[in-house]
DNA sequence: TTGCGTGCAAAGGTTTTGCATGGCA
DNA sequence: TGCCATGCAAAACCTTTGCACGCAA
């Protein structure tokens, strides 16, 4: 049996993770943590990732290819569930949350029993703006920034 | 405005492309070109792969964590259509076409103003082998292969 | 003391880029 | 002829690994 160690590294990664309201890359956790004069190796960065991921404490994405992976903490009930939006006009990323498609999730999770990954999921499209369309009406919790 | 020129290698690729019955990496058409002695370096397979991509002929998916990414002949009439669902355990591509997935589509145009490209979109996670589960019921068109 | 955790540097893999050359239109 | 496409090698990039040392329990 493994035992699991209390260091300090660890304790800063997991702290600056509880109060990262969004997603952060490794990078950004070196360079963040390097800011509050307390630097984590990257080596040992990804490698306590690797095992926070493993305790189910955080969620590990990709939203891209070649792009970091993405770390964020998963008691922030907030973030979990959504689905990202990706404009191929301009780029822009849209964060949805939206009772559709926690619905289109449980549909494809019971008729097509497929577990559906929203965080490594991202739909393409066109946004609003490149398409010239400016009204926005569903009265779900909808969108949002970090 | 730029030109499009019609190469030896940019017609053995797509060729290639329209050939495979499902997904295959930068490294394998690398592969599978060398093996009908027509090679083509790899940097030339990343940048027509990347060209292909913008003209919408193929597209790319990748799983992320530092594997290959895929890329896959777009059959303008029958993969525009559905979504595909992609394992990030063992790879499997489905092809799911479902009323549900229209409505959703439906929905974030109407409530949302964002038009979804399902031929581009790659809906990320586990498929029913990799969960374990094994009965599928809904009575939707449902998945295809091709 | 035990053996996991860490830092450093080097290696691993995929993808991109610089530069000179080749080839389509 | 003009200029995009190609090949080669090197670089860029994210991530993993080997090794010796540090440190928690």
């Amino acid at each position: 049996m493994k035992r699991e160690y209390s260091t300090k590294q660890r304790n800063a990664i997991l702290e600056l993770l509880s109060e990262s309201s969004s997603h952060v890359t490794a990078q950004e956790i070196a360079e963040n943590l390097k800011k509050d004069g307390a630097s984590v190796s990257l080596a040992t960065i990804y490698r306590t990732l690797d095992k926070l991921e493993d305790e189910g404490i955080i969620k590990k994405m990709s939203i891209g290819n070649g792009a970091s992976a993405c770390y964020q903490y998963l008691d922030s009930m907030e973030c979990n569930k959504h689905f990202h939006l990706k404009c191929t006009e301009c780029g822009e990323l849209i964060h949805l949350s939206c009772e559709f498609l926690s619905e289109m999730e449980a549909h494809i999770f019971n008729e097509h029993a497929f577990t559906i990954s929203s965080g490594k999921t991202v739909i393409y499209g066109k946004c609003a703006k490149c398409c010239g369309i400016t009204e926005k009406k569903c009265t779900c919790e909808g969108e949002h920034k970090h």
